[in-house]
Parts: C-alpha cells; sequence; structure tokens
DNA sequence: AGGGAACTGACACGATCGTGTCAGTAACAG
DNA sequence: CTGTTACTGACACGATCGTGTCAGTTCCCT
C-alpha cells in the first residue's frame, strides 16, 4: 500500500495545490467533484484515485489551509518572535487584515463554522484545534511568570478573541480603518497593562 | 395575490417555528427539504406552497433567527437600558455565554460565515447587516459626548469584536471559564478607562 | 525486454436533490 | 347550493450528486 495521504505524490500535491485556489475562489460548502475536477484540468475519477473519497479530499483541502496558517505560527514563534501578546498581537493583526489573505480567512472561518454545526465529517475538530494551535502560540509570547496560572490563560484567551472578532467585522464589513482602529486601542490598554505589571 | 412571506397565516408562523426547531438541531448547510418536511410532519409540497421555494424558506428561517436576535437588541435599548458599554458588554455575555442559546448561535455562525463566502442567494447580506445591528444598538448605550466621532465607533467596535470572539472560542472549547473571565478582563480595562474619560 | 505500479479516460449506477403537475379536501362567503 | 380560497397528497421529471467498473496509457525498475 501507499497510502495517499499519507506521503502524497507529487502529482497529488500538484493537483491539491490547483483544488486549493478553487476553494478559496468558490467556498466549500457547495464543492462538488465535477466541477472542480474541470476546472483544475482533471477529473473525478483521478480525484477519487488520489484522495479516496470526496471527504479524503476535504480533509487534505483542509490541511492545505492549516499548512498556510501554521506558517504564520511558526514565524511567530521563531523568525519575528514577539516579546510581549501586544506585539504578537500587532503582528498578527497586520497578517489578518492584508488584502491578500482576504479568501484564506473567509475560507477558515467557513470551515470554523462547518465543524461547530456538523462534529463529524472532515470538518470534525477543526474549531477546537485551531483554537488551541494559537493559544498556544500566544503562550509562548508571553513572559515566564505571567504565561503559566488562570490570569495569563485569560489574557491570551483576550487578545485571541479581539483579533477572531475584529476579523469577523473587518471579512463583513471591510472597513479596514474602523476595525484597525479598534485593535489598535485594544494594544494601547494592553501595553499600559505591560508596563503597569512590569 | 396573498404575498406568503409578507403576511404569514397562522399555519405558516407554526410550520415556520417546526423547521426552525429543526434546523437549530441540523444546521443549515446540508438543508433538504424532504427530510425536513417529514421530520416536521410535513410535505415538501406544503413547503413549497408557503415559501415559494427553498431559498424563500431559507430567507424566512434566517429572518426567524434575526427576531430572537433583535429581541435581546431591543431588551438592551428599552428595558434594561445599561449605562456605558462595559454595562452593555456585560449582559449581552450573560447572553452569549448561556446554554441554552448555543443553538442559536451556532446557526447564527454558520449563517455569518456563508454569507461571507457566497454574496448571492437566501444568505445575502447576513453578515453585514448583523454588523451594523450591533454597532447601532451599542452606540446607543454610550454617552453622549463619546457615542460620535471616530473613537466611539473604535471603542464600540472593540467591545463587539471582543464579544463576537469570546463567542467563537466558546463555541468550540465549551470552556466558559477561562472565556468568561478573558470577558470580565476586558470589561475590568473598559471600566477604568470610562473612569479615567470621566 | 518485460512487468508492475502510477495514473487517466469513458461510462453507468443508484440515490437524492429542487421543483412541477394534477388532483383532492375543508372551510367559508354569496 | 355554488364558488372561491387555503391547504394537502401522490407522483414524476430532469439534473446533479458521489462512486463503482473496466479498460487503457505512461513510465520506471530490474
Amino acid at each position: 500500500m501507499s497510502s495517499k495521504t499519507a506521503n502524497p505524490s507529487a502529482r497529488q500535491t500538484q493537483l491539491l495545490e490547483a483544488a486549493y485556489e478553487y476553494v478559496l475562489a468558490h467556498g466549500l460548502a457547495d464543492l462538488s467533484l465535477r466541477p472542480l475536477a474541470e476546472a483544475i484540468g482533471s477529473s473525478t475519477r483521478v480525484l477519487m484515485f488520489l484522495f479516496g473519497n470526496k471527504d479524503g479530499l476535504v480533509r487534505a483541502l483542509l490541511e492545505r489551509a492549516r499548512a498556510d496558517e501554521l506558517a504564520l505560527l511558526a514565524r511567530l514563534r521563531h523568525a519575528d518572535r514577539p516579546a510581549g501578546l501586544a506585539q504578537a498581537a500587532e503582528q498578527v493583526w497586520a497578517w489578518l487584515a492584508a488584502d491578500e489573505h482576504r479568501p484564506l480567512l473567509r475560507l477558515w472561518v467557513e470551515a470554523y463554522a462547518r465543524s461547530l454545526v456538523e462534529p463529524d465529517g472532515p470538518w470534525a475538530g477543526f474549531a477546537g484545534t485551531t483554537v488551541d494551535d494559537w493559544l498556544d502560540v500566544l503562550a509562548a509570547c508571553q513572559p515566564q511568570p505571567e504565561r503559566d496560572g488562570e490570569d495569563g490563560a485569560a489574557r491570551r484567551t483576550l487578545v485571541l478573541a479581539v483579533l477572531r472578532g475584529a476579523l469577523l467585522d473587518l471579512l463583513a464589513t471591510d472597513d479596514e480603518r474602523r476595525v484597525t482602529a479598534a485593535v489598535h486601542r485594544q494594544l494601547a490598554l494592553l501595553r499600559r497593562e505591560d508596563r503597569g505589571n512590569a
């Protein structure tokens, strides 16, 4: 056996990339194999062969989307290593507010919502996993004395909530001025708090 | 003509209520007429007669869900009349965190996400409308000198973001302790800010 | 050269979808 | 009694869905 999803072949990753761009444009809700295959110059037969069935394809697409998310998280952990929650939040928001990330973030919201409503299927656990991912990386940005304990958990939970709530607003209204102003206001509050604790 | 959706008959509202409970439990994503009709003791024929077509039914269901939301907003405007954003946010969060509202809020997130991905269809404008609804009622809770101007807009945008982000977290993790702690932390920051401005 | 693995095309199957058609019943107005 | 209006049942249509079947091609490995 070769377990297609475990060690993907070149053709598989190539088609997955094309399918990924397709769902970024069309959404996952009413994804159908035949239109997708036709759009990316393939066939349902090939998709079935490479991904097993539709659920396998959707799972692969969600993992692909999550890879983009994890890339940002990894940058936050190492390369740009922000010191403190405020700095981390500022960098994350710059990424979230960038125009070129809108399709990905719309897809993210869609998968998040779906995994809340239907705990079964390929979506299973998407929402919970992504919350944990983000809380982990935010925790890594907190200084040591603050990180542990419920207070630190509440602080990073709050930062995550602000970023996600602002994202929802931005995706709906496209009013970047107002939403970014709100986020920056929160950043100011966070920094004031940091200075107070220092 | 009798314009079914304009002045609904008794039978229509009765069936709509049953269908509403059904979608609260099963979600809107893969809603299908035949299983729905069978579950609520009706038939596809009747649903088509009363709501025109599937889109009409979905529209009616979304309006029904929005009615629940508007009921809360109306209470905030008049009966409980909170003074200041912090008090308003506290009351809203108590409502959002209540167990019995989970199905409604899951449905809300689903509709919000879908309206972002597919701007056409029955979902059209749901996300934008709900953002405006909430910003309006939050504005009504702000004192007069603060309400106008970009600072006031940023403040209520921030409150809305915290509430919605916290809601997303709560729906995914069901960890009410941690999320509520985060919200209350923000409420404390808000009140401190209010005292500073007074 | 040959054989097996990877990949692809053409087509059909059964299920389910939204919707249309034709009729039928109950209530109520004239 | 009659006609109109509101509502409902039974059934079929065409489209589309995911998936299975059978065959072919390409290409690398020994």
